[in-house]
DNA sequence: TTTAGCACTCCTTCTCGTCGAGTGCTAAGC
DNA sequence: GCTTAGCACTCGACGAGAAGGAGTGCTAAA
């Protein structure tokens, strides 16, 4: 069952030529680009057998071939030169990097932007969350006479705020009560249960003071089913149309409203290998049956893994984007990494 | 130089045709839409004088006519039925606006989204601060040896928080003095100032206080910084390919490259007028010389105003998107303007 | 097993003819 | 003087062939 060598060598030659020139491959020009010298008439008995095995297809009898998703699984398993990024590319990277990125949130939407831009096919990005944020700290800070600041600290160490109004006059005096109420009774746990506590509290809590606890609670409680729901940003959508499989504008359209309206289906990756690719009907998604995928992940903080996926035809430059993905999401990671330690002195390496 | 009654009454047919069916619209079609009965061939003679004096455009000697810019701009004019909004339209309105919408910041980009979604044109949407925003109020929140929280409230009623690290540990108790100071000398100013007065403050405070206040600084500066700069949001550019003028994927690979790339110089409103229409090559932008672009804008907060536009083909359904965009505006201004009111008992009308 | 040779297939491109929508012009009518 | 019927004319759209060519599969010989 396993191909000879010739024949993976003539695989290999007619899936890279058909990524560069989306033409089907003639065994003529195989003959011309295969290191070993053999006539065309060889290639062709070969490739007859490729698509009997069903890596190769053909558009039309007499046409040239065109790797089929089983050949593209084997091209990218077996036969792909695994890349390094060049020099330029890196260097590039590592600029793009070098611009300070303030928030872990704002990262992963501008991760998303620079993969799109890097590697020349529309991306998208989110944000993993390996367990739950909760609540760790609450602050109240007192404004005027009908209005507070409620501060959450959250667990993955993102502090929110939200100016907050009362009905009814309030004394800051007892606002630290309240503070220290929430600290002792609503950190570390899930909303459900915030609204349990909050429940109990009922009876024990002055009315005019339940409201305002109820306001706070139900601020964090927005706060939390935002965090902990998977955003997903997309980008460069529009690079689609650069590729001919793309010229058709229906499918254009169907492909390009499917990453911005079902963003939440995009598939995320399984496992743990470093970089994932899902080729055509590998995909479970109907709308991406004819486009592959490339996703990497990478590290960013410690509660939180970033997810950077790219989209593009089946004749996709496998060898490229994964070589450039993966280096990117090791920048990431590793910047992230530097970050975790105590800031110091800066030292040149 | 004006036009009779007549003509314009054919440009009126002409144009409404054109929008509805992209086809260049002959002069037997247009004597049956038009409501005083008159031969085809008179209308040939009116349609010649039209494309004389630049109204309409004739892609070829035996084809209909297609309106021109200035077609268009007579017709948007004068012209043009300003229609209402439809019972349907308005309750679909009214139910996207019913979902909370919690930061001011957030509307902005929501209402892009359901501008876009509603019209069925890309649109995009922008903040437009009426005055920059600077800090009211700082608090400081002591979060262990060596972090605490930066509060900071802006004078849009934003409050903004980031947990801050030091080198070296604090004492929780001087941290309200150093709230205070913050409070006495950086509220209520620019960025440039601020770093102004840190500077002379440089030797009136301890060293390790000094590098603190130097991270508030430097936190709220980059806060105000991202605040006064103008984003932008663009929603469904993909809604341009269902239009056939978009079915050369060159020019829509334009036009939707230039939406998400070069947001910034999408054009902005002037003057006061409610809703306005820019046509065709009165854009000023080149990538923009072929479409048409309608903006209204919305009083949202008493600092902030937003802008929404509308972009399309210059055969666009001006009455229509004219229409549901100022409805669309309005109910939002009228939505913030009801927020703005302490909150009481809810009032039915 | 490889290869040259060759007939064959089928796509692409071009041309040509037809069709029809729509025009512009002329001349007659109101 | 405006309107209209009539008609020749223009020009794109569409389809049918014809030509060209890339590439194939098969056969038979090396």
């Amino acid at each position: 069952m396993e191909l000879t060598e010739r024949k993976k060598q003539i695989l290999k030659v007619v899936v890279e030529d058909y990524i560069s020139t989306a033409e089907p491959v003639g065994s003529k020009a195989i003959a011309e680009q295969l290191s070993s010298k053999v006539s065309s008439a060889t290639i062709r008995n070969e490739l007859a057998d490729l698509v009997e095995l069903g890596y190769l297809e053909q558009p039309h009898t007499s046409a040239g071939r065109v790797p089929s998703p089983k050949g593209y699984r084997l091209y990218v398993n077996e036969l792909m030169d695994h890349k390094g990024v060049s020099e330029e590319d890196a260097a590039q990277i590592n600029a793009t990097l070098a611009e300070p990125m303030a928030q872990a949130e704002q990262v992963i939407a501008k991760a998303g932007q620079m993969v799109s831009s890097f590697v020349g096919y529309p991306s998208y990005a989110v944000a993993d969350h390996k367990s739950a944020a909760v609540v760790q700290r609450f602050e109240l800070i007192p404004v005027d006479e009908t209005s507070f600041i409620a501060v959450a600290m959250l667990s993955d160490k993102r502090v929110k705020s939200q100016l907050l109004h009362t009905q009814l006059p309030i004394s800051a005096e007892k606002l630290p009560e309240m503070s220290h109420l929430l600290n002792t009774h609503f950190t570390g746990i899930n909303v459900e249960q915030m609204n349990g506590r909050l429940m109990n509290l009922s009876d024990q809590v002055d009315g005019q003071w339940f409201l305002l606890l109820n306001q706070v609670v139900e601020y964090v409680g927005d706060l939390l089913t935002e965090a902990n729901h998977q955003q997903v940003f997309t980008n460069g959508t529009s690079r689609l149309l650069q590729f001919p499989e793309f010229h058709d504008v229906d499918k254009a359209h169907n492909l390009m409203s499917f990453m911005v309206d079902n963003k939440e289906n995009l598939p995320m990756p399984q496992g743990e290998s470093p970089v994932q690719i899902l080729i055509g009907p590998e995909n479970v998604n109907e709308a991406l049956k004819e486009s592959s995928v490339v996703i990497a992940s990478y590290d960013i903080g410690d509660n939180m893994r970033g997810l950077v996926g790219v989209v593009g035809p089946t004749r996709m430059d496998y060898a490229t984007v994964a070589a450039r993905l993966s280096y990117f999401a090791d920048s990431l990671s590793r910047m992230f990494g530097k970050q975790e330690l105590p800031p110091k002195e800066e030292t040149k390496e």
